[in-house]
RNA sequence: GGCCCGUUCGUCUACCGGUUAGGACGCCAGAUUUUCAUUCUGGAAAUAGGGGUUCGAUUCCCCUACGGGCUACCA
């Protein structure tokens, strides 16, 4: 019988959601959901120097806009919580003490000062095998001296001990088989002075007590599987280990490396899935979101980041990911993050999107703008029109905008000099013979009828109208455009364009 | 430096021993659109290098090179 699916994502609330974290949580979700498992949020905040107040409200709501919704979490509870590790302190020094009773672990009072002195002395210094002996700690001194010393408080913190020429390995999900030599793993602290657990402790700690079946996590994460593994046998769980893949790294687009919020800044796209306020520098990093990024787009653009599904089907809706997602399907190596095709994914959702499920947005877009569109059947219209020109939501305001204001200004460059009094005169006339309930195609018609008629080409008019009732050169069908609008105001922008033109 | 992981068009990737090495983004050209975008058609563009294994390697193994990650009382 199959252990029952359920894993986690377990960020660290200390600001804005990066887009690697997001498909870290998705793919954990996707899998959870695949096999009918739980998808777990805890949130890992151990450290308390750098606790960020709203960081933790900030990801749950970052990744309900993903539509990634956790069955247990800090918010909703469950039978395992609580959800957040500070709040599980208690139970991390009881394993903490048990790994010094049976041997495994030991504890150390070399204070942050001489551990400085010391890897300066040593350029290489690994607290570990090597050294540990030469260190201030239960293995070097007395246990009269470290019952002293624990008795009057000294701060210590707790070291796993890194078994001697052992060979820990295991089978990543991804990577196959990975090994790793302890003799050069390092002695990591567990339980820190402050009494809070390192992740490595909690991790292990928490995953157990969670009932976790399996481990997606970031590839930096890699080199410290062995201690985790370590610890999940030295804390007798051995049989119950989940099972793990370390994912692939999401890069930046230029050089190599980890993506981080600087490319983002210098490059000129964002990172975070949704918008940051720094609370202590009051600095405001942009997300997808707020860029114009529908969430759709951006889970499958995710989702493609490291995997696909074997065929060239690119477009994907959230439980189609679900059916088809399979961890074995994700590449090895490091993607980097390319923006273009990024708002390619989000032009073919906005295109695949109904009118009516883009009016809310839009409204909001133009809220935004300060602008109130209460027209709902006109909105859809002008959605329809447009939104295969979009490449982000905000792009909608522009692209629209003449719809419900007139223009503010003319492209006059692209009349001038090929404005004549004929033209004039046809455009006043064809504003005289307009009717109410006339189709495009009849607009049209009649358009180019009096443009034989007043012995013009139709090319040469239709750049002007268009700049009559847009303002710039850009926009659907120019009678589709006067159709939409309206007869009263297409003549309405025909005279005073023609005012402006002259 | 040490350890670990990785390496197919510029980018994301497919092909899990036998293909003219396929698709997508971007780019270029043409068509459509009497604006711009969309759309359509076509094009340039890749198996890092060297050894093995094999009848046959992009695919399996080793070495080299390159890239990345980690190397905190951060996660």
């Amino acid at each position: 019988m199959e252990k029952k699916v359920r894993v986690r994502f377990a960020p660290s609330p200390t600001g804005g959601l990066h887009l690697g974290g997001v498909r870290t949580a998705l793919f954990n979700y996707l899998f959870a959901k695949k096999h009918n498992g739980t998808f777990i949020l805890r949130v890992e905040d151990t450290d308390q120097t750098r606790f960020v107040a709203g960081a933790e409200e900030y990801i749950a709501s970052c990744l309900a806009w993903c539509g990634i919704h956790p069955d247990e979490s800090p918010e909703l509870g469950g039978e395992f919580g609580p959800y957040r590790q500070s709040e599980r302190k208690p139970g991390y020094r009881k394993y903490a003490e048990q790994l010094i009773a049976d041997g495994y672990a030991y504890y150390a009072f070399d204070t942050p000062e001489e551990l400085d002195a010391k890897r300066k002395e040593i350029p290489n210094f690994l607290y570990g095998q090597a050294s540990r002996m030469g260190m201030r700690n239960s293995l070097t001194l007395s246990e009269a001296e470290v019952a002293a010393l624990l008795a009057q408080n000294m701060p210590h913190v707790v070291r796993i001990k890194m078994p001697e020429d052992e060979n820990v390995s295991f089978v990543d999900m991804i990577r196959g088989h990975v090994s790793f030599d302890t003799n050069l793993v390092d002695d990591k602290v567990l339980l820190k002075a402050d009494g809070m657990p390192t992740y490595h402790l909690a991790v292990v700690a928490d995953d157990r007590a969670m009932q976790i079946s399996h481990i997606f996590r970031g590839e930096e994460w890699l080199p410290s599987a062995p201690i985790h593994i370590l610890l999940w046998r030295y804390l007798g769980w051995g049989d119950e280990m989940p099972k793990w893949a370390h994912l692939p790294l999401i890069l930046k687009p230029d050089g190599n490396g980890k993506l981080s919020k600087r490319d983002g800044d210098r490059l000129g796209f964002p990172v975070y899935a949704q918008s940051w306020t720094d609370p202590k520098t009051g600095d405001t990093t942009k997300g997808f979101r707020e860029l114009g990024f529908m969430p759709e787009a951006f889970v499958n653009l995710l989702a493609m980041l490291g995997w696909n599904d074997g065929t060239d089907k690119e477009i994907f809706t959230l439980p189609e990911l679900i059916e088809s997602f399979s961890i074995e399907r994700v590449s090895k190596a490091g993607a980097k993050f390319d923006f273009e095709k990024a708002k390619w994914y989000n032009h073919e959702w906005i295109k695949l999107t109904a009118a009516e499920n883009l009016l809310a947005v839009v409204k909001e877009e133009y809220a935004a703008e300060g602008m109130v569109l209460n027209d709902d059947n006109y909105t859809l219209k002008v959605i329809d029109l447009i939104k295969d020109r979009c490449n982000l939501l905000t792009d909608f305001v522009t692209q629209s905008k003449y719809f419900f204001t007139a223009p503010a200004e003319y492209d006059l460059p692209a009349v001038k000099g090929k404005w004549s009094p004929e033209k004039a005169t046809f455009f006043t006339a064809y504003l005289n013979g307009l009717e109410d309930n006339q189709s495009a195609p009849e607009l049209e018609e009649k358009f180019k009828s009096l443009a034989a008629e007043h012995n013009l080409k139709p090319g040469e008019l239709m750049l002007p109208f268009r700049i009559m009732l847009v303002g710039g050169k850009f926009g659907p069908g120019v009678f589709d455009i006067a159709f939409a609008l309206g007869v009263a105001e297409t003549k309405k922008r025909i005279s005073s364009a023609l005012a402006a033109f002259e």
